[in-house]
DNA sequence: CTGGATCCCATGAGATACTG
DNA sequence: CAGTATCTCATGGGATCCAG
């Protein structure tokens, strides 16, 4: 993500400067619920590589939005934490959650459209099959 | 966006394969007021190429975030509303833009933002909804 | 005015292998 | 275990020109 320029006008463009991108939410996401080791979080998102994991906390820890421990153990341990202003971020990630959810229900519960359906009836993206 | 995996475990990455990436979420934001034409979108956003409004808006009006009204009239005249669903993403860009006002407050003390949004996007302790 | 068509570059992102 | 180091490919995204 580039452009946190804010002079260009609204606050959204601020937010997606600092958690913008395919894994940074996904990731904050699975901290919300307390500090995680390295191998840890990989695991529970499930389907990033170690080199992503690496490069999006990199960039999260130079936001300011998580806070990096290295213990000098063998083997190594890191783990990573939400500071205040990561955790800051919480209303905004469960607000994706939640619409993520209605939404899942909204296409697997609902089967096949009827054709007497409301004018705004969306058409039912190719999502819908995959939530299991 | 990728990766509408959803299996991997957070409701989250539903989100993110629907309003995902860089202009997504500032259109829909832009949006919120109520329809806008092409080229007003696009003044109001402002440093997006008309290559990437069209490409997004399409791919937003796929997955049923907003509807494309075209007028047959000379000059054309085209509009970009938010569906019912893309509604429903309200919560999610009035979480953004809120997180985005504080960030910006607290390091950046200096510039006010002007929130052309503001309208139908009041910052109004009432927008907590379902943000549990 | 609203885009479609091209060309082109930068970055995101996957796969694999290696190391303190 | 927690990363680096490469290599490679796909996509995002910018610039420009053209068209209904």
């Amino acid at each position: 993500m580039k452009r946190l320029n804010s002079k260009s006008g609204c606050a959204v463009e601020v937010t997606l400067s600092v958690m913008g991108g395919t894994w940074k939410p996904v990731i904050l996401f699975h901290l919300l619920p307390g500090k995680k080791r390295f191998g840890e979080l990989g695991r529970s998102i499930g389907g990033i590589t170690q080199r992503m994991l690496t490069l999006q906390l990199r960039e999260l820890e130079e936001a300011g939005i998580v806070e990096r421990t290295v213990y000098a153990e063998v083997p190594p341990r890191v783990d990573y934490e939400l500071t205040e202003l990561g955790r800051s971020l919480q209303p905004v990630l469960i607000a994706m959650r939640n619409w993520g959810q209605e939404y899942s229900q909204r296409f697997d519960a609902a089967g096949p459209l009827h054709d007497d359906a409301e004018a705004s009836a969306p058409r039912a993206p190719d999502i819908a099959q995959k939530v299991a």
